[in-house]
DNA sequence: ACAAAACACGACTGAAATAGTAAACTATTT
DNA sequence: AAATAGTTTACTATTTCAGTCGTGTTTTGT
């Protein structure tokens, strides 16, 4: 039930990039330090959210990555399915797959297709506008607090 | 977000065993062949199983494993901390454990929050009762429709 | 008493997934 | 051309997973 880092890293980068929409692209070594971890590790997941059309990069100076669309359109279930290879909690309810041939015989599927559901609710109704939304809020509370002391 | 087949099988046997409880143990032979695994390996999830009081063993002949307790008041979310080790889908949300020093600057907190919530309250909403009872139903949905053909 | 049934326990193994690094590219801008 | 920055592939170490094996110990029927 465990989420890698893998979806971890890689979703939080791009929340950072949302939050940077629009200003252009970052470059690899702001992301990768912004989390401190090696440009290689985030390079790689960058990539298969490339490939997704989730992030779009440009090369040169000056290049780096930003979101392929607004935030409020990417949900975070788009970006775990790519890092993560699938969201489904067992096979037998994974919806891209063909499900499996005891399903009607496993007194464990109404259990599995339950939860399967109420976690794609959660994932495909969150946007990463959202994350970013309240990310940007929590560090603004951070810094009103700082003042005031 | 896969839960291992630890889990799958453990549970299954766990619904099998509420299927026969108040008859008296069943023998682990039984209980592997009814899932096809090894004795060995079952014998080693429902030892855990039993370590923490959801199922209680009888010694000699014509022992074998059952539910210490009624299977209403057993949960699946139980079942599935032992064999998953932990329900927790990160570390920083697992309520057992001391969660994470970066929490509050964690863009992506709040959704796994939410997450975490929501697994956890199918998990512990449905009991192994729930599970035996759509089971049986399910059989004899099945048996009746051969007895029409 | 003793053999058979049945659970108990720990060690072990092979394969796969995870996490992460390194190095040698190619493309773009200045 | 030089510097910046993404691209790609290959590699490796560690951990987890799935499962087996062997050797016990307990209980019961005869």
């Amino acid at each position: 039930m465990r989420l890698s880092t893998r979806s971890r890293y890689g979703l939080k980068a791009i929340v950072d990039l949302a939050v940077y929409y629009g200003e252009g692209p970052v470059a690899l070594p702001v992301l990768a330090s912004l989390q401190g971890i090696s440009e290689s590790y985030l390079e790689q997941l960058l990539r298969a959210l490339k490939k997704v059309n989730v992030v779009e990069t440009v090369r040169g100076v000056q290049g780096g990555y930003s979101l392929s669309r607004d935030p409020s359109q990417i949900t975070v279930q788009e970006v775990l399915s790519v890092l993560e290879g699938s969201t489904a909690v067992v096979d037998c309810v994974d919806t891209e797959s063909n499900g499996c041939k005891n399903a009607c015989t496993c007194s464990a599927r109404p259990l599995f297709l339950k939860l399967q559901t109420k976690i794609n609710d959660v994932l495909s109704a969150t946007s990463i506008q959202d994350l970013a939304d309240d990310y940007i809020q929590q560090k603004r509370r951070l810094l009103d607090a700082k003042g005031l002391s």
